[in-house]
DNA sequence: CTGAATATTTCATGATGTCAAGTAAATCGG
DNA sequence: CCGATTTACTTGACATCATGAAATATTCAG
C-alpha cells in the first residue's frame, strides 16, 4: 500500500494540516474574547471538570511541572482559579476553579461549539463515517 | 440539524482535538531532532518551496512581521536562511532558505511523511471518502 | 529514624508573541 | 519635482510559555 507520495495521501494531509490550523484559530480567538492564552483557556477547560494536583496538569498538557505554577499563578491572580491543600498529601496542590473560573469555562466550551459548526455541513451519516475514519487514523479501536 | 449538542458531534469534535495534539506532537518532535522550534520548522518549510519577503511570512503565520525578524535572525544564524535584497523594491527583504537550509527542510519533510503513517490503516477508498469530508467540513468546494 | 523519592516553587534563560517607535524607501497629490 | 503619506523592516520593552537546575517540604521504604 503507497503510503508516502501518491497524490491521495498528500492531499489528505495537507486538509488536516488545514484543519490544525483552523482549530487553533478559532480556539485562540475564542481565549481571547476572555482575555485568556491558549494555554489558560486549555487549562481553565481542565479544571472546570475536577480539581487537578498541579503534577497532572503538567502531564496532561506535556509541560514541565515549573511551567504549570506560572500558569495557575495568572489564572489565579485573575480569579478563575485558586489553590487548595490536598488533604491526603500535604505536598500536593489542588488547583480548582473557581465559580468564577467555570462560568468563564462553560462560556469558552459555548464559543467554541459555535467554532465547531463546519460540522455542520456533514449530515448525520456522513459524520459517523468521518468519526470512524478518524478512530482507524489514531489507532483507536472501535468499541 | 443538531448540530452542538448531540454525542456524535462531540465524537467527532474530541477526535479531532486528539487529531491536532498528535500532528503537534508529531511535528515538534521532528523539528527538534534538527534542533528547530515548531516555528522555525514551520518558517524553513515555507521557504523551501520560494523565497518569501518579511511582510508575506507574517501574513502566513498571522503574527506581527517584528516577530518573523526574530525567526530569521536564528535561521539565519544557523546558516538556514538568508536574507537577499528585493531588486524591485529596495524596501523588501527576501527571505531564501540555503541550500542547507533546503536539505534541512526536505529531511523535516521526510520525517513528517513518516509521522504521516497513521493513514497507512486506511485503504485509498477510505481515504477518498476521508478527503472528501474533509473537504467539504472545511467548506472547501470540491473541484 | 534515616535516606531516597516526590510535589511544588523559584530562578535563569530562551523562543515566541504583541505593540510602539524609528528608519528607509516608495508612492501619491499638487 | 516635492512634500506628505504609506509601506517594509527593525529595534526595544514587555508578557507568556517552555525548559532545566536548585531549594524546600513532605512522604515513603527499609
Amino acid at each position: 500500500m503507497a503510503t508516502r507520495t501518491d497524490t491521495l495521501t498528500l492531499e489528505v494531509v495537507e486538509l488536516i494540516g488545514t484543519v490544525v490550523a483552523r482549530y487553533h484559530e478559532e480556539y485562540d480567538r475564542a481565549a481571547a474574547e476572555h482575555s485568556l492564552t491558549g494555554a489558560q483557556a486549555r487549562v481553565l477547560g481542565l479544571l472546570s471538570l475536577e480539581p487537578l494536583p498541579m503534577r497532572k496538569i503538567a502531564v496532561r498538557l506535556k509541560c514541565e511541572p515549573s511551567n504549570v505554577t506560572g500558569i495557575i499563578d495568572r489564572l489565579e491572580t485573575r480569579g478563575l482559579v485558586e489553590r487548595r491543600p490536598d488533604p491526603a498529601d500535604r505536598r500536593v496542590k489542588l488547583a480548582a476553579a473557581t465559580e468564577r473560573g467555570r462560568r468563564t469555562a462553560r462560556e469558552l466550551r459555548d464559543a467554541l461549539d459555535f467554532a465547531r459548526e463546519p460540522l455542520a455541513g456533514l449530515s448525520d451519516a456522513e459524520r459517523t463515517v468521518l468519526r470512524d475514519l478518524l478512530r482507524r487514523m489514531l489507532g483507536e479501536e472501535t468499541p
